[in-house]
DNA sequence: CCTTGAACTCAAGTTCACTTCAACTTGAAC
DNA sequence: GTTCAAGTTGAAGTGAACTTGAGTTCAAGG
């Protein structure tokens, strides 16, 4: 570990798509570490790259924050992911994938049946009716898994 | 209009499955309307629970009180959809669904492959790579289209 | 009349995943 | 030695869709 192999916040921000912020939240957050500089600045060791590229894919599948950090825990000693600890992630984000996919084509099946009947009706129309088989949960989405909650705003790029 | 026929806050909160809370929020949105007791409270007409109704039905579909309300907007006169209406909205949710499966199933396809390879590469792995197919998009999310982006928190009932 | 529960208002809080800002310091090049 | 892009911090802001809280008033029954 050659202070040559470290990598500055620039670097390591363009090579891995994330602005500084973000990186230094996933610090924060505990989900990345750094060395510093005599002067305090973040040095990166390049694992931290591949550490960030889990970090998208995971995002992408809809992991929150906590979620991300308890699975990279789970790596033991912080390694890289082998190919058999990326096979049993996988695995496991395949099947929230497909809750996912299986949620919204239980809710477009529901729309299905509504636009033969044109009701919408709180009695007898299981698409928006709160009391029935979706009972209990939150107050907008009740078809949905959390998971597939509404979105947060996630500022569009400044550039373009 | 009798005023026998108008429902107190109560009533349709119950019967809507919404917290007072959020009926006011959604009135003070435009969303539905209200009368006023000669106290100042709430008093509803009938077709609000309908609207309600309407409204969930939207939010499980994944749209924004902003759309749901230019929805609302488009029905002629405020007036209970009618089949045609029904019609037209459904095919547009239908759509909108459709994309979010899509979107899903791209992702899983995306991660079907990466098992194979066990690579997470951010050189050649498609599923994390910032810059390449899935390129210039917010921070974590890229391959996901903004209506599938993560939730936000919605309190679990206090009740149970 | 009195009590009690339901309703009212308005401001502030919540969550998540970041971003933005202001004010300052580092560090590499020239 | 000067310059200036790049880095630092901590606090505050963002957005959606509500909820919570404090303090007050309404309305129906007894």
């Amino acid at each position: 570990m050659n202070s040559r192999d470290l990598l500055p916040m620039g670097e390591i921000s363009s090579r891995s798509g994330f602005a500084a912020s973000a990186i230094r939240y996933y610090e924060a957050e505990g989900l990345i570490t750094a060395h510093r500089s005599a002067g305090g600045q973040r040095r990166f060791e390049r694992g931290v790259l591949r550490r960030l590229a889990f970090i998208r894919a995971a995002s992408n599948v809809g992991l929150t924050i906590e979620e991300i950090r308890d699975e990279l825990a789970r790596l033991p000693g912080n390694r890289t992911p082998t190919k058999a600890d990326w096979h049993r992630i996988s695995k496991h984000w395949r099947k929230r994938l497909d809750d996912q996919i299986a949620a919204l084509q239980r809710l477009k099946g529901g729309l299905d049946n509504c636009i033969g009947c044109g009701c919408l009706s709180l009695r007898s129309c299981a698409f928006s009716n709160a009391g029935d088989w979706a009972a209990e949960r939150g107050p907008g989405a009740q078809l949905l898994p959390d998971t597939l909650r509404r979105p947060h705003p996630v500022k569009r790029d400044s550039s373009s």
